[in-house]
DNA sequence: CTGAAAGCGCTTACAG
DNA sequence: CTGAAAGCGCTTACAG
């Protein structure tokens, strides 16, 4: 049994000490290991003659190397095409520089933007970003959290329209730095990202009625899964609702219809299943994605935007403008939004924001007009 | 230094063994190790008053371990709240259930709808995507591939618009499975998926001339970065030429414009400077997003569609059929597109597919007519 | 069915 | 400026 011990104990430190090796270490002869072809870092330093150590200083910018010593290790590398394990790296350094994200849908223009932006923003300081979309549902948004956890990210942002109070728990005990977007309250290691949705509706709730709009008709969706609202579709509710209580004008009527299912699906539907029922003359969408269906809904029944009907979308993606007409709709500023996430992720200090405050603004285009003079038609009865 | 060794020695294999600790070791004690608060699998196996291995062997499902062991594991698990390391796991196990998957932009919605079906379909095998996005240039596609391939991935997708040569090289010499799309030849761990652009430039340039249009015009974009062509556009430019060679019909006339910059952008921008100058009575665009920015193009100048001038799509992305009218457009199926490409990277045989053809077909919808009886209006100038 | 040992491929004090 | 040692937190033969 000491025997065996000690030829373990060889192995780890090396032959270079002694006669007394036991077993033969095909690792100091800078060949590829006897498990598998991956080059090591071990394989580097004995080709350029150099300790282990060296090529780990030289590998991660630890001055004290000579310059001429580092172009040779490099030499090494190159010629070796070695590549640092990240595993061994991250599991030997105890961090990572790996930023988590957790995004709801990548199909969502909104989401796949912020992504994008995230990932730009991150690599700007040296960081990756690990993307997981939890289609909406808050089991695999946990299981999801739970991975990254596993994963040790540095830093965990929650873009999501879903929530789930377990994984949230679980980040909170973690003590790794997090945003959520819009839900809860900031802890230690918790920040959370306000955008500010009720201003975003107000703007525009307060731009159709001085356009002259008096019956609004909001235009929302839910999802497939029975489950609770989606958080930041109760804030534009509750934006929504806010804002028309503000404005109370004599003779403003609004009605809500909500249709379960994807954005442009559900907004399509919506205007099918209330043409000719309900009358209004200007339609507020809680997404783009929604918005671009209220067109569809529209137009496949002639009516023109904004000429008989205005309509304002929320999110401004890419596609919004491209639409006809171009659709005026509420503005998240992506950029501002990644920069602030991970500036919040990034910093280490418990001084700093724990609520940030994104602001809104609305992009006047051209899908918004005043009323139509004359009772519009057939389809306009007074519920 | 005999006996510096042996402390170490002795403090790696555990106190259980002996008086002879040298240093007291609190890893025994099941509290947090010294350095920080993660709860570690030692820990648990202390709590639960079993091995390490045993907790392990739990943790992975390797069978041999009673019910009630188990069951008691579990329990000491979630007490302690803990998660495993995937760093250490994976490092131990010498390869990883991570998937890398490369695409170019994730703004563009045909990347961002793959990206979530390959998503979806590695879950469903219980492997997980590293999603990275090159942004269509070079530089940013090689790092990206440098860093997957250290991150010990079991399989790499490149899914871009963009290539490089070197990336590839590395790649191929990794050994890693990995799958091209459209570019190159297969090789040992290199499968190449074949999306059939031609067929589907085929059928809508088909499509067209059936319905007796002879004035077709071709709208493509560039990226901004003044590199070489993109390959899936590259591809879609000689589908379309091979369509028209194949088609040569009396009186068939084509033009091509090609403008820089983000599709729908792009495809506005192509209208905004062939208008008035070229006759055409139908469009094929090189992706739904230059066909959106088209119908914004023809639409600002009062064009109808399909009325005056036909358009055609690429892709079949989520919105095309929202737009107004809905897009004609060539159908690249996102969930066979996954499977194809996971299955290729997950199966170990040799023997398997190294060449992968995925068919595209047309859908029909609204945006194609035929041409007008007449000569069209002012605008309608022969070139 | 269980446990102690060997190893994964790095980093980072520490001693020279 | 360089090198040998200790450690990161797991998995997986292997011996009992």
């Amino acid at each position: 049994m000491e025997a065996l011990r000690y030829a373990w104990f060889v192995k780890r430190t090396g032959t270079k000490t002694a006669g007394h090796t036991v077993r033969a270490s095909t690792n100091q002869t800078g060949t590829p290991g006897p498990g598998g072809k991956r080059v090591r870092i071990q394989d580097v330093a004995s080709f350029a003659g150099v300790s282990l150590g060296t090529v780990s200083a030289v590998l991660n910018n630890n001055g004290r190397v000579s310059t001429a010593t580092r172009a040779h290790v490099q030499a090494a590398i190159a010629s070796l095409g070695y590549r640092p394990d990240l595993y061994a790296s991250n599991l030997a350094r105890r961090h990572t520089q790996m930023l988590g994200l957790l995004v709801s849908n990548l199909q969502n223009p909104f989401f796949a933007e912020t992504a994008q932006a995230m990932e730009d923003e991150a690599a700007r300081h040296g960081y990756r970003i690990s993307l997981t979309a939890s289609n909406f549902s808050p089991e695999q948004h946990r299981a999801a959290v739970k991975q990254l956890l596993g994963a040790r990210i540095a830093g965990l942002a929650i873009i999501t329209s879903e929530h789930d109070d377990t994984a949230r728990q679980l980040i909170s005990a973690s003590g790794i730095p997090a945003v959520f977007l819009d839900v809860g309250k900031p802890e230690e290691n918790l920040a959370i990202l306000r955008v500010d949705s009720r201003g975003g509706m107000k703007a525009a709730v307060k731009h159709l009625i001085q356009l002259g709009h008096r019956d609004l008709l909001f235009v929302r969706n839910s999802q497939e899964a029975s489950g609770p609202p989606l958080l930041s579709h109760r804030l534009r509710d509750q934006g929504f609702a806010a804002a028309v209580r503000s404005c109370a004008i004599e003779g403003l009527k609004t009605n809500i219809v909500d249709v379960r299912g994807p954005g442009a699906d559900a907004g399509e539907q919506a205007i099918a299943s209330v043409f000719g029922r309900i009358h209004f003359t200007a339609v507020i969408a809680i997404t783009d994605m929604v918005a671009m269906g209220v067109y569809r809904g529209l137009q496949a029944r002639g009516v023109r935007i904004p000429r008989e009907v205005s309509v304002v979308g929320f999110d401004n993606t890419y596609f919004s403008r491209f639409l006809n007409p171009p659709l005026t709709t509420v503005d998240v500023s992506r950029s501002d939004l990644s920069r602030l996430v991970i500036a919040s992720l990034l910093q280490r200090k418990k001084t700093s924001q724990r609520l940030i405050h994104l602001p809104t603004s609305l992009v006047l285009r051209e899908s918004t007009a005043a009323p139509p003079q004359q009772s519009p038609r057939k389809r306009a009865k007074k519920v």
